[in-house]
DNA sequence: AATAAAATTTAGGCAAATCTAAAAATTAAT
DNA sequence: ATTAATTTTTAGATTTGCCTAAATTTTATT
């Protein structure tokens, strides 16, 4: 069983592994999780002795097939609970990541279950984001970034990638 | 702020003063928290320090207003979750303990708040037990005991004291 | 009331997650 | 290719929550 510390490390690798698309290094981690290079250095040694991560002091990190799973579940639950704050509970939508952060590490496969299915299966969260299937699989949206949009093009905007109140909270939703 | 387990030991004492109406022991918390007694003793000496407590050593504990308040409040949290998980996610009334043990300690008062209106503003959580309001009132629920309804007259039973799976098992619900 | 039993607290330790400061390795620059 | 700068790791501490074993205090028993 993995610590809510634990999970946070995999799921920052996770999403810093989907942006800069190469190695991993220690301190984009510290600063990705506001701590110090040699707290990441420490925990990576131990996500590396659960197999979690693989490791190569002074290399870099990447997940392992399980340590990616893991990941991508609190990814997936990280979402779900995004759009049950939005869609249900009528929280504003920069008002939900916050929350989020603590409710992404509820254990329980089942409530994940449920919750997907109450939601009806949603394919994304209020920010526009894609939310893994119970395989953990991402849904293909077929987006592109609004600046390679042409000119003079119509384009209908389902997400940002920024996900900070001060930013969120310029418009009031999506569409 | 109080840790999640700090949360956990105030629960456990407001709880046992409900049942118990005396001076609670060291032994009797040890118990409930499936810990030992040396390490109550010291947790009883910290929430002391932090005013949670009123606490005299080889005496016993008890709650100060603002410890009651807190625990309160997680009663309701744990209580309005698992009224969530029974009545929105058709978990099983066997269930949802469990669960709400995690969810009980998130911490948002907005979300309590929102929670508690989506659900209705709900007296009952589905083991029977009172909701309290905001205030940290709880409702009265005019009930007695099975035990003392007396032969040969009608009675709705709305609650269940013995919370663990293997007791509500044996039911399908309540009513 | 003295002693035995039970309850409680203290002492000393351990693991997790964090920090700062120092050391080591890698990368960049002259 | 040395040296300087940067990055990363190690070392040594701290805090929280927990343990066991020993000491202390309270309660019960004869």
């Amino acid at each position: 069983m993995l610590t809510y510390t634990e999970e946070n490390y995999l799921k920052a690798i996770f999403q810093l592994q989907e942006d800069e698309k190469g190695k991993i290094s220690t301190n984009s981690i510290a600063e990705r999780l506001s701590t110090t290079p040699a707290t990441v250095s420490d925990m990576l040694q131990k996500l590396a002795a659960k197999k979690m991560v693989n490791y190569l002091k002074y290399y870099g990190v990447s997940l392992t097939a399980g340590g990616k799973k893991k990941a991508i579940n609190v990814v997936r639950k990280h979402r779900l609970w995004e759009l049950f704050l939005y869609e249900k509970l009528e929280f504003n939508w920069d008002e939900v990541h916050e929350i989020a952060e603590q409710l992404e590490h509820i254990q329980s496969e089942t409530l994940v279950q449920k919750l997907y299915d109450f939601l009806g299966k949603p394919k994304t969260d209020p920010h526009g984001d894609p939310i893994p299937d119970e395989e953990g699989v991402f849904p293909d949206l077929n987006t592109i970034p609004l600046a390679v949009v042409a000119v003079r093009k119509d384009a209908i905007v389902i997400g940002v990638s920024d996900h900070r109140p001060d930013f969120c909270n310029t418009y009031k939703r999506l569409v």
